[in-house]
DNA sequence: AACCATAATGAGTCTCGACTCATATTTCTA
DNA sequence: TAGAAATATGAGTCGAGACTCATTATGGTT
């Protein structure tokens, strides 16, 4: 691949994940393109559709929160992650509309980390041994799309994760 | 108002419910008008926008769960209403969409009840007394977007709700 | 029945955004 | 450094869908 092909690529990247955070996946290629610095048919060069432009990220994004949840573990690993992810979520528009764009490893990869978060979790006796990954993950997804709904202060999202956390303790 | 203008703007609402119920908010007018049986230009002079529509039916829909709500109380009507609530949030893809609509009044209305379910499950005993409505509408709606998404079956969705009610619970 | 205000009709306009492609430019290789 | 081959460019095509409006039809009234 050539030298100037790979930077744009990059650069389309990082636009993209700019402009979908703030603006959802409806933001136009167009507006991409003009963040990335490139003409709207380098955009399209390198993902032929919108689609695989948001698979691409979504599968970025991904990655990055599985590599994060592997660096927690312990009694509070499970915690923390969940936390985090829900307060980035509320910082960015675009899981909402991600919806329906689907990269199933790199879910996989995520779902993975999370069953590990939790075993641990429940190892040292932090979260009830009687739920599984598919309710933590699916209690994951539901929190994050709730705090980009409300326009949640921080103070109602600590409350309503404090629900969520007495619900899965031990005891 | 004459009787044909009516009779069209009662099937319209339907339509359009029944239409964007299943396909979302993104579907057509012109899908609308359709299943309604009217011309295009008719559902424009009910409805000037298309935001329009969406907010009417948002607000009948609002008004009919803050009425069934109203059915319910007692220890359990809280828990009754909620999964009531999940259930139709599962088989409808609208609420997802319906983000950014907002009719006010009906939202607090639907509110109000939801406080008052809140309340009799308070005094019965079996939900915490330091939850407030803030945190369950919070949840209410973050658990309705969950379900819309993943797909969940019926054992996930019980699953799921089993953990934000041991969380509610009171002890 | 005749009248007209109100409503319905639906072809047409307009905007927007995804995607294309002929042309110009850049990188790399020999 | 000349010459491909790869890449970038951006005006243009295309389709979709929200919305308009001149015309036609209908309901209610005298």
């Amino acid at each position: 691949m050539r030298a100037d092909a790979e930077r744009n690529r990059g650069r389309i990247l990082d636009a993209a994940e700019e402009v979908f955070a703030q603006r959802g996946a409806a933001a136009s290629t167009e507006e991409v393109a003009r963040l990335a610095g490139v003409a709207i048919g380098t955009v399209f060069r390198h993902f032929p559709t919108k689609e695989d432009l948001l698979a691409a990220i979504l599968k970025r994004l991904l990655a990055r929160l599985a590599e994060d949840a592997a660096g927690l573990g312990g009694a509070d690993g499970l915690h923390t992650f969940f936390t985090r992810l829900v307060q980035q979520a509320a910082a960015r528009r675009m899981v909402v509309d991600l919806v329906g764009v689907s990269v199933p490893a790199a879910v996989g990869r995520l779902g993975d980390a999370v069953g590990e978060l939790l075993r641990q979790a429940q190892e040292a006796g932090t979260v009830r041994g009687d739920v599984g990954r598919p309710e933590v993950m699916a209690l994951l997804v539901s929190v994050c799309q709730g705090a980009l709904q409300g326009g949640w202060d921080e103070g109602l999202q600590a409350r309503t994760l404090a629900v969520v956390f007495a619900g899965l303790a031990a005891r």
